[in-house]
DNA sequence: AAAGCCGTGGAGGTCAAGATCGGCGTGCAG
DNA sequence: CTGCACGCCGATCTTGACCTCCACGGCTTT
């Protein structure tokens, strides 16, 4: 009953790949094998036969676990945040960007193979490598949109800071509830939905800080 | 070199304890390490060490690590479905409960020597009785702000549910962001803004359901 | 007051998983 | 044709953490 067999799943097994192509196999198949069990769980062994290689390979272009958990790490971070940057500065009318920004959450969710677990839901938050990076990409985004809050309304740095936090906090929570629930609702309508009750409480805040 | 020495600090070393007391002890200290160190990094070691006894007399009640994180967990949910449904019900005014239900979230993440990180920051979320039991708080805490928001506006239940994740997904956010920035923004002031955003926002909905 | 019992304490077993060493086969230069 | 170099694999080591076995001391009973 030990495993030997199940080594035929995506096995050329025993093809000789150039440096750079195999790093990417690697990567891929440690992002598929995080993904579904998680940092912890997951085995390096579990990765090498994922790829199709033995472990010395897999030490060979990582010099351990967490670099190569890191590697992974930032290479999301990066993709996050520049889709949030790129909504954010798709138009100017404020609606829309509110719009295009809870869709690029949807989006990065529903994409990249369930990456979004590995920033959203890493279940290494107790290494400091890892903390400060998903904080930094977090922080990141949320300044990205308190510059625009901040801009359109008479609010403090603070105070949008808040609020920004809050429209990404939403925007990442919705998103990865509407994909586990299987998606009763359309992406459009649950990004537009959202949208509504966003805007409709931004928007409010233009002209005074905060009556009664 | 070896650990000989700091059992010193919290140490009534060699009182006996009744049974319930002695568990309620060991919960605490255990809550203390989890907290402080994650599930992975913690060890029984530590937490016996901690509340100044041996190994044994944790596993004699207690049958194993997981079995300790789940009692945590389940006092813990069960205090936040409590909070949060005891806000919903607090009053009929339903900006008030949008107050009331935001600050319970607020208060819950203060409180409680920081027991929120086990809900909310779980390094264990790949063992599906963690996971179940996460997502099932989630989804009650979503329930019971759905049901308020289903019976005030005219959206439908899988609409008026993606809102109340959105809400709830907002409080745990920004109050978890406004505790770890050292809390620039008293608390009555964050949870004042969050309420302003929210409230505008869902007060649009209650004649249509989602115009343009 | 003496003896037994029950719970406590320290030391050790087991096992899984990260990390590594000697052989092997292949392709190329001379 | 032959020797060399390079990348790959099977098998192994070690660490660390969860989980139990032999001595000791206070409380109860006659």
């Amino acid at each position: 009953m030990t495993a030997i067999e199940q080594t035929e799943a995506a096995r050329p097994r025993g093809t000789r790949l150039p440096r750079r192509a195999r790093r990417n196999q690697l990567l891929g198949a440690a992002q598929e094998v995080f993904v579904a069990q998680g940092y912890h769980a997951a085995a390096m062994d579990d990765i090498a036969e994922r790829a199709g290689v033995s472990k010395p390979v897999l030490y060979q272009h990582f010099p351990g676990k967490l670099d190569l958990y890191l590697a992974l790490l930032d290479q999301h971070c990066e993709s996050l945040l520049e889709s949030v940057r790129t909504a954010l500065a798709s138009t100017t009318d404020n609606k829309l960007r509110v719009y295009a920004t809870m869709d690029a959450y949807f989006a990065y969710v529903e994409d990249e193979g369930g990456a979004f677990r590995l920033v959203f839901e890493s279940d290494l938050t107790n290494e400091p490598a890892v903390r400060d990076r998903v904080e930094k990409v977090s922080l990141q985004c949320a300044e990205a949109i308190s510059d625009v809050i901040a801009e359109d309304t008479g609010l403090s740095r603070d105070q949008s800071m808040l609020l920004a936090v809050g429209l990404g906090g939403v925007s990442q929570v919705v998103a990865r509830y509407w994909l586990a629930s299987s998606s009763p609702v359309p992406r459009d309508q649950a990004v537009q939905l959202l949208t509504s009750l966003a805007w409709r409480g931004i928007a409010g805040f233009p002209l005074h800080g905060a009556e009664h």
